[in-house]
DNA sequence: ATTTTAATAGAAAACCTTTTCTATAAAGTG
DNA sequence: CACTTTATAGAAAAGGTTTTCTATTAAAAT
């Protein structure tokens, strides 16, 4: 059985108080005391409980973390800067998956209120969900700071990469470069996609160049291993079309991967026949032949900013305190998967 | 403020037991009671306070797991195996990455254990703390499930992948092919690369092929994306030697990815000049140009049944239960990497 | 009609800490 | 020497639950 403050107290011959103290360091012990009671803990391998200690301190040094998926490339990265942040403040974490199912997001996170966490971040949530009110509600019960997801109406802390002017930097580059019919790829509605798309849009009014319907290809998978193949098809079939485009730009890596792929079965050169680029600089990119160019999301600072901006609000203590929006620069890497397109000069 | 039992039992108008017993549902209330208490529960928002209930029941359906690096291909895989079991259990995880510094592996465990969890999950510990007889310790306070690192000596619960039969397989299946000049690429010094060394010099000998010292290539770096570059130099200075390797058997993919890039910047063909196998299937192995053999470990059903096993464990009660130690089975994945070698028929 | 049993509800103890308040002894001050 | 500080230590309350034990009422059994 485990021992308790009460048998450290009881060998070393002093008050549960005392020990208290020396355990906590915050109140004079003489020495002879001091010593009693530390041999009596580490003969009996006493470690405090903090269930108890929580319970009455109200902080247990513990927050939640929610993502979609721990297997996607993406948030182990934003996982561990959060870990480096937290580790040594003393804060452990708990972790959740949602597998983006929407009931399991709410479940997660009431039962991690339920254990008294001292704040939460979540990565990644459902649109829905923030648009039921539900992380305002949370926002208001304890430190709450959402990242990688954006809702203008939604009242809480975001922690968010500037997607936007990433992917028009991507535009830029490509456009410098002389391209001109640049296809554009997608998952499935979503705030990301979305704004990228606008953007996209925008793009081509800003330098008058006509839009190509066809140029913009949806497809159903999301963000992990299973949209190589999609995004694969999905090429394959554009490629097929007339006006084929000299540039793919994709909303993610594995679109770009499959891109690269498509183009390779068709028996086009990337980037000779056609340039790609994805988005998020995850290592599939930087392990594909060729090296894909790719934006950069510094997915590790994100989940630092994240670990931080929740470091402030648990010790300032403030509810009222303004809520952030903290945006991080996007970094465009240039890698082996773009080029001039033929012709041009 | 947080609502407490008491806020709901006073606007309910019951007394605390009442209101604990609706929640759990574990004692006959009258339906009007229940009805009164659930409109005071949902009015107030009331969640139990479950340091308060984990405190007297020495119970908090929440466990730990200590990972080396989540941003390590191969664990999330695991976590992921866990979280699939643990979760309908209703139980929540601490997750704590160890950065392979035996310090924070130490500190962290202690951590997890100030915190009540009700077990543990301890992947890929540091041979080192094993050998201090650290987990022994650990295995005589809570359950403890120790996957992936092993030590004859050591007391505990172990949960592995028979890497031996694995490597050997790999082994057969190139000898099959007729190769007999076969390289071995390993890390430095841990369980796993011993055992595969071992497995591959007994290999040849009992086939009575002449080993080759300089086929035994060791790197330095572990088992993440660092070693690519690592094992490119190694394979490069290696293929520059007498008696080039008509295959080279990586202990994981990340080698692997390495070896076919030493080969293709030497302007030799993967798989028509040299065969080169990976271990563990990580998706790295899966993308890469040849999709590289290798190795599946079934690291979901890792993290499954070391998950099972601690269940068991902690619902078992049984300190003294035997210890057990499971072994899955590996699965040589067939992909292009391999062929005969040249000249062989 | 009286006694048992069943159904429902509450009071109080317990879980393990921290913290506030009180007590004692030694040391410093006039 | 009497009085106030200071240093050290303990008793008891508090934190939010669950659980055991006791109490009340109504229904069932005699």
């Amino acid at each position: 059985m485990k021992a308790t403050i009460g048998d450290v107290a009881k060998k070393a011959g002093v008050s549960i108080t005392t020990v208290s103290r020396v355990i906590n360091n915050n109140y004079p012990v003489s020495s002879a005391t001091r010593r009693k009671v530390e041999d009596a803990v580490s003969r009996l391998n006493f470690t405090p409980n903090t269930l108890a200690r929580g319970l009455i301190q109200k902080k247990t040094f513990t927050i939640g973390v929610v993502v979609p998926s721990i297997t996607n490339l993406f948030f182990p990265e934003v996982v561990n800067g959060i870990e480096t942040v937290m580790q040594p403040e003393g804060y452990t974490f708990f972790l959740t998956e949602t597998l983006e199912r929407d009931e399991k997001e709410k479940k997660h996170v009431n039962r991690l209120l339920e254990r008294q966490i001292d704040g939460i971040i979540v990565i990644g949530p459902s649109n829905h969900i923030m648009e039921e009110g539900f992380y305002e509600r949370i926002t208001g019960e304890i430190p709450t700071v959402i990242v990688n997801g954006f809702n203008k109406g939604i009242k809480c802390n975001f922690v968010l990469t500037d997607e936007k002017s990433g992917i028009r930097e991507v535009l830029e580059y490509l456009y410098g470069l002389k391209h001109r019919n640049m296809a554009f790829m997608r998952g499935r509605k979503s705030y990301s996609y979305d704004l990228k798309e606008k953007v996209y849009k925008d793009f081509f009014i800003e330098k008058s160049i006509p839009l190509n319907e066809d140029n913009i290809i949806e497809i159903e998978s999301g963000n992990n291993i299973a949209s190589v193949k999609m995004a694969e098809n999905a090429i394959s079939r554009r490629l097929a079309k007339p006006e084929p485009p000299t540039a793919v730009v994709c909303c993610n890596d594995w679109m770009a991967v499959g891109a690269v792929r498509a183009a390779d079965a068709l028996g086009l050169a990337v980037p000779e026949d056609i340039s790609v680029t994805g988005f998020d600089n995850i290592l599939v990119s930087q392990l594909n032949k060729p090296e894909i160019t790719t934006v950069d999301q510094g997915m590790n600072d994100i989940g630092k900013s994240a670990a931080r901006l929740l470091l402030e609000l648990i010790n300032g203590g403030n509810r009222q305190a303004p809520l952030k929006k903290i945006i991080l620069e996007t970094k465009l890497v240039k890698r082996k998967s773009v080029k001039q397109p033929e012709g041009m000069v």
